[in-house]
DNA sequence: CGTTCTCTTGACTCATCTCAAATCTGGTGG
DNA sequence: CCACCAGATTTGAGATGAGTCAAGAGAACG
């Protein structure tokens, strides 16, 4: 599971970023960039990295550049559950709090572009299109979580797997810039047991749906972090979501 | 299931209103309420009433002044999970998007205070401090989604009617501003149907576990919808949470 | 005093979990 | 290059929590 690691580069300039136009910064002109450039810095965290622990204070936040992280949250008897992905662009941390009440882990080498906590929200509260952007992007998270209520409320293990399959072939599709054709081919970037706490389920069952997926024709297994779809409407068709779609990407 | 109901005054000044200091108006001075007075209305909507269809456009946003209102999304089959529930000072619409995709119902008798949507976003980009609140509003909602994912995706059955317990016990008394104290008693602002959509469950099993807690002596159920809590450690304690506690008021 | 709606309870089913073991994989050291 | 190990994944068998179907008990309403 090795990707060609991104150096970090310290100088990297916001105009060069790639995540410019999705990122918190998104709708800064370059006047308010070159303060976010001046305050900002690089940090890689490898896989299986805690970025940050539930309820411990954070003095940094910031965006995920490059690579997947996990945020979740955990009962005193340990049962687990994943509660947002975070993928390059989003956002990480809680403005306005010290701290959250989840544990951020990195599921792939992740870089991030970071801010000291203070700093960022001070600025925030000075510049419009950051606090808009911010918004914005908190309203989408919230449109997603309370999607993934419904799956985690209501949907049957099978549904809950394709639901997840079609997230990631989305997000895969729209990093390569183009639609979701039949016949695509991705890699997984969580493990059954990162599936299995998104999903609220065991990994057993993850195993046993992606499987039943599997001989159904649905997906297409090389491996068991390599799935192809061969019928991409057949895969939303199990997702068990109403016609209308309803995901936000 | 009457209460006392308010009259619509429809020139109750923004100064005297009840939720004043919670609404997405709580950051505004003078100057700017007296720009909301002049564009806000209130209407009322009674029990049962649908406030908003998913998927279809809203030409008003607002804020619930009074009753419970609540937020669901439905699969094509008929299955159906409470994705929020509104309470007085809560925000009800979807800024910056046309339409939501959930249906928003009035669970109680409900009034709120509505502003036409184009010129509520026109306000708020030009008023800091509305968007300022506004963010941290989501941002609130966002951490209660997550809570909820949490008791979706692993909680027992008995840990969320436990857990639903503890939320609507702490808001009814943050309501009459005292702490919750052993033999609170109040009323569910819910019927069994709204519980089990709420809590991912049927409503068989939310009447089974209710009568398992009562049978324990952990509730006392006078009626159906009044609920005593004679002790209230013992009551968080079924519900599972790790110690710190977690749930945001 | 029916009618209707909400809620409770019972009996049975079934999806998912639990416990256990087998298989596969990549990496290590000889 | 090969045997071996640790971690990830799959598969099996049985247990169980919650769902389904069905009936009865209360409460509200006209």
């Amino acid at each position: 599971m090795k990707h060609a690691p991104l150096i970090a580069q310290n100088h990297m300039r916001c105009a060069d970023c790639p995540i410019r136009h999705r990122a918190v910064c998104a709708y800064c002109e370059p006047p308010e960039l070159a303060v976010l450039d001046a305050i900002k810095s690089y940090k890689t965290f490898q896989a299986g990295e805690t970025i940050a622990w539930a309820g411990e204070e954070m003095e940094v936040l910031g965006s995920v550049v490059s690579g997947v992280a996990t945020l979740s949250r955990t009962l005193a008897d340990g049962r687990r559950q994943m509660v947002g992905l975070l993928l390059p662009s989003d956002f990480v941390g809680r403005p306005g709090r010290k701290s959250a009440p989840y544990d951020v882990v990195a599921a792939s080498e992740v870089m991030i572009c970071q801010f000291v906590k203070q700093d960022f929200e001070k600025l925030v509260s000075k510049t419009p299109p950051l606090e808009r952007r911010l918004l914005d992007m908190t309203l989408d998270d919230l449109d997603a979580a309370r999607e993934w209520m419904l799956l985690l409320g209501r949907k049957t293990a099978r549904e809950k797997i394709a639901s997840l399959l079609v997230i990631i072939a989305r997000r895969d599709a729209i990093l390569n810039s183009q639609d979701v054709v039949d016949g695509l081919r991705f890699a997984l970037p969580l493990t059954r047991e990162a599936m299995a706490d998104y999903l609220g389920l065991t990994i057993e069952t993850v195993s046993r749906q992606m499987s039943a997926l599997k001989k159904t024709g649905v997906i297409v297994l090389e491996d068991a972090r390599n799935v192809g779809i061969p019928d991409y409407a057949a895969l939303i068709d199990e997702a068990g979501d109403d016609s209308d779609g309803g995901f936000i990407s």
